[in-house]
DNA sequence: ACCTGAACACCGTTCAAGT
DNA sequence: ACCTGAACACCGTTCAAGT
């Protein structure tokens, strides 16, 4: 009789396969469907996000991802239909994250300045999703459809005309994506290197701003293109 | 005797394989370095930048590449470490494409005007480089570089205060970058569909712009960030 | 120096089989 | 409905061998 069919015996020293446990149990699933479901688009979702923390944008692989959830690669199908879905719910949750609280509460120009910076801030960790975000219907992520809700009445609140809502939101989203990439940027990237003696006007603006500048070169950037853009955006209200 | 090993006979009507040439000869090149190289920066360049265009940036891989080029794919890498060094090298490419002939032709807001919109137009055709540049150390493409000259020294001219010149560049390029990606989205990207109830302020801007604007959204859009960003730089330029 | 050809260590995704 | 396991059609890159 075969150790496994042994019926209800508890065994006293190892596990029924004998090998010892070294880390945690594989914890082997058999085939077939589980008696509850193990996952959902949360879980794959606080998963994805938790593997991009550890291992960035590289190491977030459909088969690195069901390797964290302990199920087969091919079973995240039945719940996502491709890796870009899971993309879509990674987005959709940092979306969330983004503060509006200042829309309603504090003048149109200070909610946007900080609505900017957190969006900036939040995405700028997470740059592999603009690509996705900037071509991603609206009816696809609930909590960015939010989000354009609460700037939206902002403005709106504010005077803007309507017909330049949109306008105006997709113009400071268009600067805060790109800034996202730009934090992303290493600190020598305008560096001329041998290149310099032909390049003097660059080069002598690239050495006036590391001479003077005590912000970081992209927060130096990201506020002079946020205010020149507010005060742009606000002339033009009425 | 198989009809390969017949010596020296020319067959009369079909090559020696006996199989109809539909289409060019395959040209098989063997083994050990050629006669005279058949590869070089340029012209890697000039094959990716014609695959990109024929089948996009997913048809754009290094076996696609060689196979254009008619050589196996490790011959790339006697030429190129990697496939970025392949995209940085397009990237390069097109950046002699943008248009900065108006710097110290025209006033500064002009010049600033028409670089801005060729530069959204070429990269909006070539997003999946907008990553790659927005990281990328200029002394890596020099005609990139040449770029920057040109648009620093316009900017000097106009009596852009020296420590703000690179500030004011890449916050002009972070909005560029970010548009060119809007250039890309779907024409219903903000049709909010079912959600339309639960987001009053947005759906209404949504469909005011859409009744009547009769310029192209992202064409609005730019236009709008891109005026209000020169009129708020040029106020702080003294 | 600069090619070919074989190999490596992966990818995302599909699908039959199982419960 | 929701898992497993095997398979498919790719990737980018490395490296020995050849001239």
């Amino acid at each position: 009789m075969p150790a496994a069919a042994r019926p209800n015996t508890k065994p006293p020293v190892a596990p029924r396969d004998a090998a010892p446990r070294v880390a945690a149990a594989p914890a082997k699933r058999r085939a077939g469907r589980p008696a509850t479901a193990v996952l959902d688009q949360a879980v794959i979702t606080s998963a994805a996000l938790q593997l991009i923390g550890k291992s960035g944008y590289d190491g977030l692989t459909m088969a690195a991802l069901a390797r964290s959830l302990n199920v087969a690669p091919s079973a995240l199908y039945n719940h996502v239909a491709s890796k870009r879905d899971v993309l879509v719910l990674v987005e959709d949750h940092l979306a969330a994250l983004v503060d509006v609280s200042a829309f309603g509460a504090e003048p149109w120009d200070e909610a946007v300045r900080r609505w900017a910076w957190s969006y900036r801030d939040v995405f700028s960790k997470h740059t592999p999703l603009i690509p996705v975000i900037a071509v991603l219907p609206v009816t696809d992520a609930p909590q960015t459809l939010a989000m354009y809700e609460a700037v939206s009445q902002g403005l709106r609140e504010a005077g803007f005309p309507e017909e330049r809502i949109i306008s105006s939101i997709v113009a400071l989203e268009s600067f805060i994506f790109g800034s996202a990439f730009d934090v992303t940027a290493p600190a020598d990237i305008f560096d001329p290197g041998s290149m310099a003696e032909s390049t003097p006007s660059f080069t002598a603006a690239v050495r006036s701003l590391a001479e003077q500048g005590h912000e970081k070169p992209a927060d130096a950037a990201f506020s002079l293109g946020l205010e020149a853009l507010i005060s742009g955006l606000g002339a033009l209200r009425r």
